[in-house]
DNA sequence: ACCGCCGTTGACCAAATCGGTCAACCCCCA
DNA sequence: TGGGGGTTGACCGATTTGGTCAACGGCGGT
C-alpha cells in the first residue's frame, strides 16, 4: 500500500477506515464495492485506489489494523488496570466493556468487520491470519483471568464460561443494533451491566457482595 | 405468486425456501442476487420467476413464512408443554432450545434471514410487517413467563433478564457458526446447557436444587 | 507571478453481473 | 401419439464492477 495514506491527518485517515470496515462488515468481500466504501467516506474512488492498490489490500490492512488496535485498547486498558491493583473480575471486565464500548463509538464498524472476516467463507484472510486473531481472542481471556482474583466465586462457578455468557451477550447486543448513536450505546452498557449485576449478585460468595 | 409452488414435493419446497433465506440472510436484499438463490438450490433462475413474480415477492414470501413457522413451532411445543403441567422455567426453556436448534437443522438460515431482514435499513418489509415479527418475539417470552412457576427464583432475580440473557448467547454462539452441521449444532446445544444449568444453580432458591 | 508538487477528482473502460423473459425441452400420463 | 406442466438455459438491455488516468486546484517556495 501506498505509505503516503499515513500523512494523512488522523480524522481523514480513520474516515476512510471507518467507511471500509463498516461497507464489509455489511456484506462479503465480494459483494461490497469500492464505490460504496468511497461514497460512504464522501471521497472518489480514484483516491482509495492510489492509497491501496486493490480492494483486497485495503481489506487485508483493515484486518490487521484491527487486530492492532484491539491489542493496543487492550493492553492500555486492562493490564494497567490489574498493574494497579484491581483484580475483581467484574470490575475489570465492567472496565473492559467500557473500553469496548468506547472503541464502538470510535471505530463503529470494526467488530462487525473482524467477526465477518474471521466467519467468512472463501475467506481472502490467510490461515496465519485467522489464527492470529483466535489466539489474541483466547489469550486475553487467559490473561485476563490469570490476573483476577477467582476465589470470590462460589465452589463450582467457572469463571471463564462468564467470561463467554457475558461476551456473547454483549456480541449479540451488538450485533443486533443498527446505528450506534451515543444514546444506543449507553442502552447497550446499562442492559449490558444489569446482567453483570445480576451474575455478580448470584455467582460471588457471600462475603464479597 | 403461482400457487402451483405449493403443489411441488415439501422437499423442493423446503430446498428452494431454504437456500432463498441463506442467500439473503447472508447478505442485504439488493445484493443478493437471484442467480445465487437458484444456484444454491440446485435450480435454475428460470423456475425461481416460475413461482414467484419478484425478487421482492419472495423475498417477503419468505419473511410470512418464517414468522409462521416459528409461530406455529412454538404453540406446538410450548405451549403443549406447559398445557401438561410443566412448568419450571429452566426445563421448559430447554425444550425451547431444543425446538430452536431442530429448526436450525430443518431450516439452516431461518433466523439469520429473520433478523437480517428485521434489521436492515432501507428495508423491503413494510412497517405492519416488522411490527408484527416484534410483536411476535415479545408476546411469546411474555406468555411464556405467565406460565412457568417464577417462584422459585431467589429474590430480586428478574427472570424476563434470564430469559434475554440466555437468548443473546443463543443467537451469539448461532452468529458465530458457520455450517450447521449436527456436530456443531450439537455443541451449541450442550454449551447453552452449561450456562443453563449455572444460572439454574445459582438463581434457583435452595429448596428447588 | 510562476512553478511544481501532491492530494484529489470524476469521466472512462472493458468485463461482469443484474433482474427478468421466453421458446423449447423432457417426461409422465392418457 | 398427443398433450401438458415442471423445468431449463440461452438471452436481453441495463446497471455495476474493479481499476485507470488525465487533469484539476490550491498551496509553498522562489
Amino acid at each position: 500500500m501506498n505509505q503516503k495514506f499515513f500523512n494523512l491527518p488522523q480524522e481523514r485517515q480513520d474516515l476512510i477506515r471507518n467507511s471500509a470496515m463498516t461497507e464489509f462488515g455489511d456484506s462479503t468481500f465480494k459483494k461490497t464495492s469500492a464505490d460504496s466504501i468511497a461514497k460512504r467516506a464522501g471521497v472518489s474512488k480514484g483516491l482509495l485506489f492510489h492509497y491501496f492498490k486493490d480492494k483486497r489490500e485495503l481489506y487485508l490492512y483493515l484486518f490487521q489494523y484491527a487486530i492492532d488496535e484491539c491489542m493496543n485498547i487492550f493492553n492500555k486498558h486492562i493490564l494497567k488496570a490489574s498493574y494497579f491493583g484491581q483484580t475483581d473480575f467484574f470490575q475489570t471486565l465492567e472496565v473492559g466493556h467500557k473500553v469496548k464500548m468506547d472503541m464502538v463509538r470510535r471505530h463503529p464498524g470494526l467488530f462487525r468487520f473482524v467477526m465477518r472476516a474471521y466467519y467468512e467463507r472463501d475467506s481472502v484472510l490467510t490461515p496465519k491470519l485467522r489464527k492470529k486473531l483466535a489466539d489474541v481472542l483466547e489469550e486475553t481471556t487467559t490473561t485476563f483471568l490469570s490476573r483476577m482474583d477467582l476465589h470470590k466465586f462460589k465452589d463450582g462457578v467457572d469463571p471463564r464460561a462468564v467470561v463467554r455468557l457475558l461476551t456473547l451477550a454483549s456480541e449479540g447486543m451488538l450485533a443486533e443494533t443498527g446505528a450506534y448513536t451515543a444514546e444506543e450505546i449507553d442502552r447497550l452498557f446499562q442492559e449490558y451491566r444489569a446482567y453483570a449485576d445480576m451474575l455478580r449478585r448470584h455467582l460471588y460468595k457471600e462475603e464479597y457482595l
